[in-house]
RNA sequence: GGAGAGGUGGCUGAGUGGUCGAAAGCGGCACCCUGCUAAGGUGUUAUACGGGUAACUGUAUCGAGGGUUCGAAUCCCUCUCUCUCCGCCA
């Protein structure tokens, strides 16, 4: 949510720069649901106020051995025309926080300008070459090749639960499993994160939250015997309320929390994409990097936190280039995004398998996250920020393109052989 | 799932119908005092949203929502969460 004064202050410049989200700001009805939003509390209070003097005025008479009919009557007049008021300002509130609610975050002045992926700034490559210029590709699928394996089942899946399920069976799920170990333990001995274990449902005000509520509910599944029930699309979620109302010391900053755990979505929507393999799933591992710093070192913060995730893939040395997403890219609680894409060469194209954002005072204000700022002493807004540290089914579908060999056998990133048993290579059996 | 007990400010904890936004203590902050890191004294210390250049002032908030009443932290109802006991269970 945005900061209504400074919205209010600087309401050319957000408009401009929401228009760059491809966000239409309506700032005349702002200004009009506001307006009325006022003009209900002013009439409500001021009723409000004066049924509170007689009230008193009320108990004083009464302790002296009074009756105090006229008063009485007065504030029972008074609660009528409160009926009225208290109504209409509630609906008017609620028109001006769903307005609220429904507004992007900012955006930040380094990301370009641009309508959709094309306009992403690609920033660097690793060993600093293209790989889609090489345009050399007999490497197979790896759905294909776990088919082969007999490693790999979305048939069975399929028949089970539907579309968008995979079983990975012996050294694929053994790989599955070392990877995102890896990955977790690499942020926490390594990277200075705490590990998590987070609920992997959630209630609609941790989703609103974070950002995924109201607006994108059809992302989400939702559990339908109990009221209020989602299931996390991501542990940002979980990881990023753990602080809601509460008040962070600001010595404690920055708090960095790692999670690994399973992550739901409903897919809405793209129908028909990626139907094959892991890269598009209703159920995917995803190990989370969330962060609450302050202020001034939040854009710090993003950099360290994409360093951190990059280092995984360079750790499994994985080609992969670094993005920044444009205006028109960058989601809707985000201020700034870096996508890193992995190398998928059966598909001769980088792939996102991380993204990682600086959400400012975005997430933090719906959530009413704050830190007692040393030198002012004021409560502010803590930052958040998040991203994958990596998502487990796309590496693993990573490794298995980028690893394979002329024969369709995997060898073991050596950074996770000791995950799994030592194994050098998956082979045909 | 059954039975009971509870949810009060940063924390502990009083408060059962009127001047209670809420005692007291702890913690925090400011100042004072004291010749050594201790102790003491005084004051101050919630959040949100309005009005006002400001001093200041109004409204709301005692788990959430409803109800009773002129008036609710306090009484009633529903929900929710926590704790204890029983049952079931990985």
């Amino acid at each position: 949510m945005l900061d209504i004064k400074i919205l209010k202050e600087n309401i050319e410049e957000i408009t401009l720069n929401l228009k760059n989200k491809n966000y239409d700001f309506n700032n005349s009805e702002f200004l009009k649901l506001d307006s009325e939003r006022k003009k209900f509390i002013l009439q409500s209070e001021d009723l409000k106020n004066k049924k509170n003097v007689l009230s008193k005025e009320i108990g004083i008479i009464k302790s002296k051995g009074g009756s105090a009919t006229a008063q009485k009557k007065e504030v029972e007049d008074i609660n009528q025309q409160l009926l009225k008021f208290d109504a209409l300002l509630l609906e008017a509130e609620k028109k001006f926080s769903n307005f609220m609610l429904d507004i992007p975050n900012v955006l930040d002045v380094k990301v370009p300008i641009g309508n959709s992926e094309e306009d992403n700034k690609v920033l660097t490559y690793s060993n600093n070459e293209n790989l889609s210029e090489n345009n050399s590709t007999d490497t197979i699928d790896h759905s294909e090749v776990g088919k082969i394996l007999k490693l790999f089942d979305q048939e069975t899946a399929s028949k089970m639960s539907g579309a968008r399920f995979n079983i990975l069976y012996g050294e694929f799920a053994e790989l599955h499993r070392a990877i995102g170990s890896f990955m977790i333990d690499t942020h926490i001995k390594e990277h200075g994160y705490k590990e998590v274990n987070v609920p992997l449902i959630v209630n609609n005000e941790s989703l609103i939250g974070t950002g995924q509520l109201p607006k994108f509910k059809s992302d989400l599944f939702e559990l339908k015997n109990k009221e209020n029930f989602f299931l996390i699309p991501t542990s940002e979620v979980p990881l990023t309320n753990i602080f809601r109302n509460k008040i962070l010391e600001e010595n404690d900053l920055p708090i960095k929390f790692t999670s690994l755990s399973t992550c739901f979505r409903s897919e809405a929507g793209s129908y028909g994409k990626d139907t094959k393999g892991l890269i598009r799933q209703h159920q995917f591992d995803k190990v989370e990097l969330v962060k609450f710093a302050i202020p001034s070192k939040s854009c710090e913060e993003l950099e360290n936190l994409v360093n951190d995730a990059e280092r995984i893939l360079d750790l499994l040395e994985l080609p992969y280039r670094k993005v920044l997403l444009c205006s028109g890219d960058t989601g809707f609680s985000s201020s700034i995004t870096y996508d890193l894409e992995v190398w998928l060469p059966s598909q001769n194209r980088y792939r996102e398998i991380s993204s990682c954002s600086n959400f400012k005072d975005f997430q933090s204000r719906r959530l009413n996250i704050k830190y007692k700022d040393k030198s002012s002493k004021k409560k502010t807004f803590v930052h958040t920020l998040n991203g994958s540290g990596l998502a487990v089914g796309r590496t693993l579908a990573a490794i298995i393109e980028n690893y394979q060999d002329n024969n369709g056998n995997i060898e073991i990133p050596k950074v996770l052989r000791s995950y799994m048993r030592d194994v050098e290579i998956i082979k045909k059996s």
